[in-house]
DNA sequence: CGGCATACG
DNA sequence: CGTA
DNA sequence: GCCG
């Protein structure tokens, strides 16, 4: 919704790879250009998307190389979230102004600056290693240290990973999990799954998020959160019953629940429920069958959606923790931390309390965070 | 030189 | 460890 | 790799 991208949701999108434009603005705003993703706007088309697309590569091969919790490739997230939000980049002083942006990728964005191009990430792209770790990794349940492992076992390709026979789900969904989809694909997709809500609990508010509410134009993933507004617990064990409706219904195929908080095939302990009765957040990470409908979709296509289910009373933690980016949610998390307070998608929590602050809209997580709303 | 988000199966 |  |  271009309409809302001066609020904090869809201009959230501090770590996405988007077409561009090039917007510029006076040097002065550089020195404004706020430490954390949280603190600034992240407006659509970047305006230096093109020196974005070769630091990326070089941040997906660290990923590869060290996974993506390692210092390598948090200070390129870091960095090239810092470059997403700000103004065009006409001049390394620029660049220099920016928070995260050290020595080192100076040296790369000059490079950038001056032949338009860095020559490593173009040897990184056409490195036999990435290509291979990058396919490798692209399957469901396949990270960086499996990928490595199985390089240096010699396997290079989508094809030999087959015949090992592990991931049976992941080769089974793996063509359909390729393809992105539009926002008319996850607005379709959110409905078939809200006309099945609607049978299990009436009455319920659903939500895209995810790259959806960020603005993204496709998605490879779809996450829809579910809540019942004013009806505190109305949401319990609605997840389950769910899950069970979309698979009678062939909407969800027979082994397509991938995980689940609330769906084990053996049924859940009763007591387990009770002892953790402050998880206010259910989840199924599933692959749903999208019907053909003989004009845009003339196939099924099999889609990754996640469903989360939400007390009212933490409805807005759960929107802002699930709606990302990534980075965002990383800063959102030290900010609270350096404030006293513990966030997740699951609530705003006290650090010395460990009592939850009712977080009923997305604006009273940041009005406690203190955190401006953009 | 320590820290880098966090939870869950 | 992998995924969100 | 960058920051405090």
């Amino acid at each position: 919704p271009q309409d809302r991208v001066h609020l904090h949701g869809p201009s959230r999108d501090h770590d996405s790879r988007s077409p561009s434009d090039s917007i510029s603005l006076p040097p002065s705003a550089f020195a404004a250009v706020p430490t954390l993703s949280v603190y600034r706007k992240s407006p659509r088309p970047c305006p230096n998307q093109a020196l974005v697309d070769e630091l990326a590569v070089l941040r997906s091969w660290r990923f590869l190389q060290h996974g993506t919790g390692a210092p390598e490739s948090i200070s390129y997230a870091t960095a090239i979230s810092a470059i997403i939000g700000a103004p065009k980049i006409d001049n390394v002083e620029q660049a220099r102004k920016l928070h995260k942006v050290g020595p080192k990728l100076l040296i790369k964005i000059d490079e950038f600056l001056t032949t338009g191009k860095i020559a490593e990430s173009e040897e990184t792209r056409n490195s036999a290693k990435f290509k291979a770790l990058d396919e490798m990794t692209s399957v469901y349940g396949v990270g960086q240290k499996t990928a490595v492992e199985l390089y240096e076992n010699g396997i290079r390709s989508l094809e030999q990973m087959r015949a090992l026979d592990r991931w049976p789900i992941g080769f089974k969904y793996q063509e359909d999990m390729q393809i992105k989809m539009s926002r008319a694909d996850c607005e379709s997709v959110a409905n078939f799954i809200r006309i099945q809500l609607d049978r299990v609990e009436p009455g319920a508010h659903t939500v895209l998020l995810g790259g959806y509410r960020r603005g993204k134009t496709h998605s490879s993933d779809i996450d829809l959160l579910c809540t019942y507004p004013h009806e505190e617990g109305k949401e319990k064990g609605i997840l389950s019953r769910l899950l069970y409706r979309l698979l009678a219904k062939g909407l969800i195929p027979e082994d397509g629940v991938l995980w689940s908080s609330s769906f084990a095939s053996h049924n859940v302990a009763p007591e387990r429920a009770s002892t953790r009765s402050f998880d206010s957040l259910d989840k199924a990470f599933v692959i749903f069958r999208h019907p053909a409908n003989g004009i845009t979709r003339k196939r099924d296509y099999f889609r990754r959606v996640d469903i989360i289910i939400t007390a009212w009373s933490t409805f807005g933690s759960a929107v802002v923790g699930w709606t990302g980016s990534t980075q965002f949610e990383r800063d959102l998390r030290q900010v609270a931390e350096k404030k006293g307070y513990k966030f997740e998608a699951g609530g705003l929590f006290d650090k010395q309390t460990g009592v939850r602050i009712p977080t009923l809209t997305e604006k009273d997580v940041f009005r406690a965070l203190d955190i401006p709303w953009l």
